[in-house]
RNA sequence: GCCCUGGUAGCUCAGCCUGGAUAGAGCAUUAGCCUUCUAAGCUAAGGGUCGCAGGUUCAAAUCCUGUCCGGGGCGCCA
């Protein structure tokens, strides 16, 4: 439509580049004004005239072709109708693939998400990494890309070492069994609150020196060096944590497509840094620690003692991902206190002589707030996703049972949460509250679940589609905001996959659900005399929204 | 100290990238609407120095500079 209107403005003499127009042309406050429109100020240094005299001018000038119904000048703007009967008729001829695109014909897209912690549970924490990434899975494979979800364990690391300290000591074999998550946070809790009393204040975890960290750090020795027993126990943990983070990945309809823990990277990253070290690129500390110059700053890539660290780990997958995969890109989803660990990440394998590093993405986003708390699995005074899921889906099923209907419980109380989640920006914090996820009326999932479930109660009742000649004259203000709304769907995803935000499509949902609601309000389908293109109308709202939401990983019902 | 973030209604946020017409939602508050396709809904009202100060511009919540307040990062941790 946009296309059309420069088209227009050129034939009008107006010599303006097409990126210039784009930038110009808006769309008015209110639609009374138009639905497009083309402000003059730009022009009247150059024609030397008031920018509302070329705007009359213009208006009188200009010749329609048909998408375009009349154009109007108001003061300094010139402003475009569009022919409302041509996008009703686009809007009801949509189906299921609407707003797909073949853009990412034959590309890879690796996205790097939610990798928990082995022997932690999921908290709310958590929820963020796992929900964008699987949300930008989503909006990537809609627009024709081959995405690629890897779940990047944190099998290793001090906790561990703590970890397996605990279970030697306290393992309750049944708890485990019965809830595994629940007994290892039992014991990782324990432990630290042991370990706590020891404690120097102010003295880096690493450099602590007392009994509990001491035998902690053991333990993560005795593991690199493949000591059988405490392998068998940290296979144990990992696998008792896996089955906690299944759970909860079951419950939010998350895939990935391979799960791998970090530890297995460490032979190749070294590999890679002994290269590095041969070919001068890295350079030796005295005391065996290896490191590389990036910004003028020393960058540790191999410990003293030469174990891998963190970002030993992050060389090796980076360079096994890009060899397994040749993507196109490659993102990680991870919170944005860690940028300048991948900002360095990046530099390193550039100056390690990889190419790929500027396919490379790192999308940090913002903390979730409880209140003025940042959870912390330390304490063990943390809310469990676990939970949090289930008491949302608790309090779907209590309003289900209220009214009698027959929702999905678990699809209403999940779809709230992951609504929260994905409605800010990643950049920002998100405030999370119980008030706010209970809450199931207004800007929330259910309120667009529910709009979705009345927009079916339609169809359902009206049982065949009316065959009787679709009039297009007269379309109220109820008709064609949503109308233009709908049609505008395929612009926003695109969007959403440019900024990396699925916001912008949960915004989206939000405000499509809204339209629908006034339009059910206002305008009766079944019996009306516009009964065969309301019908049908009310059928592409569901399919837009039904996109819509699958792109946020939100399920749709049919009755709510 | 250096770097990254954020500051918009009582609360939670959108708008800022790409400057444009009276700054938008939701929650909460108040007042209405269920004999009509699901009231998890709709309608209306009140509520704003867009942190502050400069600058650029015909035009600034939006761009630039400075400043104040909050959060974070600057380990051989992850």
């Amino acid at each position: 439509m946009k296309e059309i209107i420069f088209q227009i403005l050129k034939k009008a003499g107006i010599t303006l580049k097409e990126e210039e127009l784009e930038k110009l042309l808006e769309i008015p406050p209110s639609s009374e004004l138009g639905d497009y429109s083309f402000p003059c100020f730009i022009l009247s240094k150059k024609e030397k005239k008031a920018p509302d005299k070329i705007a009359e001018h213009l208006a009188q000038k200009i010749k329609l072709p048909i998408e375009i119904e009349k154009v109007e000048n108001k003061g300094p703007y010139l402003n475009f109708f569009v022919n409302k009967k041509i996008l009703a008729e686009k809007v009801i001829g949509i189906n299921a693939n609407f707003g797909k695109l073949p853009l990412g014909k034959n590309k890879k897209i690796v996205i790097d998400f939610s990798a928990p912690n082995v022997g932690k549970p999921m908290h709310i924490g958590h929820i963020r990494s796992t929900i964008l990434g699987d949300s930008l899975m989503r909006i990537y494979n809609f627009l024709g890309y081959n995405s690629i979800g890897v779940n990047y364990l944190g099998d290793i690391g001090l906790h561990l070492g703590k970890l397996i300290v605990a279970y030697e000591l306290w393992l309750d074999k049944d708890a485990l069994k019965k809830n595994p998550v629940q007994e290892l946070l039992r014991l990782y809790v324990k432990f630290c609150a042991k370990e706590k009393s020891k404690i120097t204040e102010g003295v880096e975890e690493e450099f602590q020196d007392n009994e509990w960290t001491n035998r902690a750090k053991e333990k993560l020795k005795l593991l690199e060096l493949g000591d059988k027993k405490t392998e068998k126990i940290w296979h144990d943990i990992r696998k008792s944590s896996e089955k906690g983070f299944n759970k909860v990945y079951e419950m939010l309809n998350v895939d990935f497509t391979e799960t791998v823990g970090q530890s297995e990277f460490s032979e190749h990253g070294k590999k890679i840094i002994t290269n590095a070290l041969m070919n001068k690129i890295a350079k030796s500390e005295k005391d065996g620690a290896i490191y590389v110059e990036v910004d003028g700053q020393k960058k540790f890539i191999l410990r003293s003692n030469q174990t891998a660290s963190y970002i030993t780990y992050d060389i090796g997958a980076a360079v096994e991902r890009n060899k397994k995969y040749n993507f196109e890109k490659m993102i990680y989803v991870t919170d944005f206190r860690q940028k300048d660990h991948f900002d360095k990440l990046f530099k390193i394998l550039t100056l390690l002589g990889y190419d790929f590093s500027d396919k490379l993405i790192h999308l940090g986003f913002g903390t979730i707030k409880f209140g003025n708390e940042i959870i912390a699995t330390r304490k063990g005074d943390i809310i469990l996703l676990e939970d949090v899921l289930n008491k949302t889906i608790e309090k779907a099923e209590k309003e289900i049972k209220k009214r009698k209907t027959k929702g999905d419980a678990e699809k209403v109380g999940v779809g709230a949460v992951k609504y929260i989640v994905l409605k800010s920006s990643p950049s920002a914090d998100v405030q999370f509250s119980w008030e706010q996820a209970l809450n199931f009326e207004g800007d929330s999932g259910p309120y667009i679940q529910y709009s979705y479930a009345r927009a079916s109660s339609i169809i359902r009742k009206a049982g065949k589609f009316n065959k009787s000649k679709i009039n297009f004259d007269n379309l109220n203000s109820h008709e064609i905001n949503l109308v233009k709304k709908i049609s505008s769907f395929p612009e926003i995803v695109q969007k959403a996959e440019e900024s990396l935000n699925p916001s912008l499509i949960a915004n989206y949902s939000f405000e499509l659900a809204q339209l629908f609601n006034e339009f059910y309000h206002a305008c009766p389908v079944i019996g009306d005399e516009s009964e065969a293109f309301r019908l049908r109308l009310v059928d592409a709202f569901r399919t837009t929204l039904k996109n819509s939401l699958y792109l946020l990983g939100i399920e749709v019902m049919e009755e709510m």
